[in-house]
DNA sequence: TCTGGGGTCCTAGGACCC
DNA sequence: TCTGGGGTCCTAGGACCC
């Protein structure tokens, strides 16, 4: 029979971090910006050492610092965590039969036809163990929702299968924030609709979902409700959509030239992204965060172009958007690049694929 | 306390066309 | 006075995920 798995490693980041200096196993681990609690800046992984102080990630990293006021802050390494994210996939790759998508850094669906999924799972936790000494954990479900949820269940190094037989048994009485998809704002509309629970949501009606979410997102958040549908694991190779790159000054910015350099200056790290693409760049976008918190987005659709000059005076025009007068917190650029023919239609599984 | 950085996808509304 | 219906493209904003 046809199963999901879905692999997820064990506190990656900071696990990762914890192999090249052993003296911090045990202790409580930070891992945020550039390692300076000082710094605006989040904590990106905390150890389970860390967590037990109420530590969690997208926590400022001021607060963390002083909630572990002994935890080891460390900065963000992100070539390190993707050698190691890369041996790990390639790990699992290497399994008998196994169809590989993966989903992130330290995540992946596994498909693969077996009699004992449970015995599959362990098999993958020890030779992903004896490759890269990370431990993961690992859901097992009849649908790509159910495999992927199944993982909370069996942290940390631990495996669950949820299917449909269980599916209601396990996830019916849950607010429906716990689903995968559902975050803070669907889930306050979907309580002013009277759904609180997994099981209330796989039970609604179709009209008060697709009116209130329209009717791709309605249908979508109900079939979650019912542990979704789709099993296929897609191994197709994943085709970047764009780049961008954003940075948060830790002094707002208020001189123009300042502002405008400090733009163009992200619009050519981007640029640089793409190119190692080679794709003609099609759209752009500039992210402007006002202080102290309010945020505003420009895009433009450009002409498909290669040539750098040409986008960086498009670019320009979108900085001239900018408020004259108003600190500058955050800027980001975006560069939306053309889809070759072949491109697979949607990544997510969360939508489309179902 | 003061909120990162890199992504994806969906929706609404206006402009424009036939 | 009453103003279709369908389509596409573009921009802005929202939501979510890791």
């Amino acid at each position: 029979m046809h199963w999901v798995l879905h692999v997820d490693l064990d506190q990656f980041i900071a696990a990762v971090e914890v192999l090249r200096r052993p003296e911090l196993a045990g202790l409580p681990v930070i891992v945020g910006g550039r390692g300076d609690p000082t710094e605006r800046a989040v904590v990106s992984t905390a150890s389970y050492e860390a967590r037990a102080f109420g530590v969690g990630s997208g926590m400022p990293l001021r607060i963390a610092a002083r909630k572990a006021p002994d935890a080891v802050i460390l900065p963000v390494d992100a070539p390190a965590y993707l050698a190691a994210s890369a041996e790990v996939m390639s790990e699992l790759r290497a399994q008998p039969g196994a169809v590989v998508q993966v989903l992130g850094w330290d995540e992946a669906f596994v498909g693969v036809d077996t009699d004992d999924p449970e015995a599959y799972a362990r098999r993958i936790q020890r030779s992903v163990l004896a490759r890269t000494r990370l431990h993961c954990s690992v859901g097992i479900g009849d649908t790509l929702v159910r495999a992927k949820i199944a993982t909370g269940f069996g942290k940390p190094r631990g495996v669950f299968r949820l299917t449909a037989r269980n599916w209601d048994e396990v996830m019916g009485d849950r607010p429906v924030i716990e689903l995968w998809g559902v975050g803070p704002k669907v889930s306050k509309r979907l309580l002013a609709l009277g759904v609180r629970t997994v099981a209330e949501l796989a039970t609604a009606a179709e009209a008060d979902l697709t009116t209130e979410f329209g009717p791709r997102m309605g249908l979508w958040y109900r079939e979650l409700g019912r542990g979704g549908r789709s099993a296929v694991v897609d191994d197709t190779p994943w085709v970047p959509r764009g780049h961008s790159r954003e940075t948060t000054y830790q002094s707002d910015l208020t001189d123009r030239t300042e502002i405008e350099q400090a733009a163009l200056a992200l619009l050519d790290q981007v640029l640089g992204d793409v190119a190692g693409d080679g794709r003609p760049v099609i759209g752009l976008g500039l992210k402007v965060r006002y202080a102290p918190f309010t945020t505003k987005t420009f895009t433009k659709r450009i002409p498909a172009t290669t040539d750098r000059d040409v986008v960086r005076g498009k670019a320009r025009e979108l900085i001239g958007r900018i408020a004259p007068g108003r600190p500058v917190r955050l800027l980001g650029v975006r560069a939306e690049m053309a889809l070759p023919e072949d491109a697979r239609a949607g990544t997510t599984p969360t939508r489309g694929a179902w």
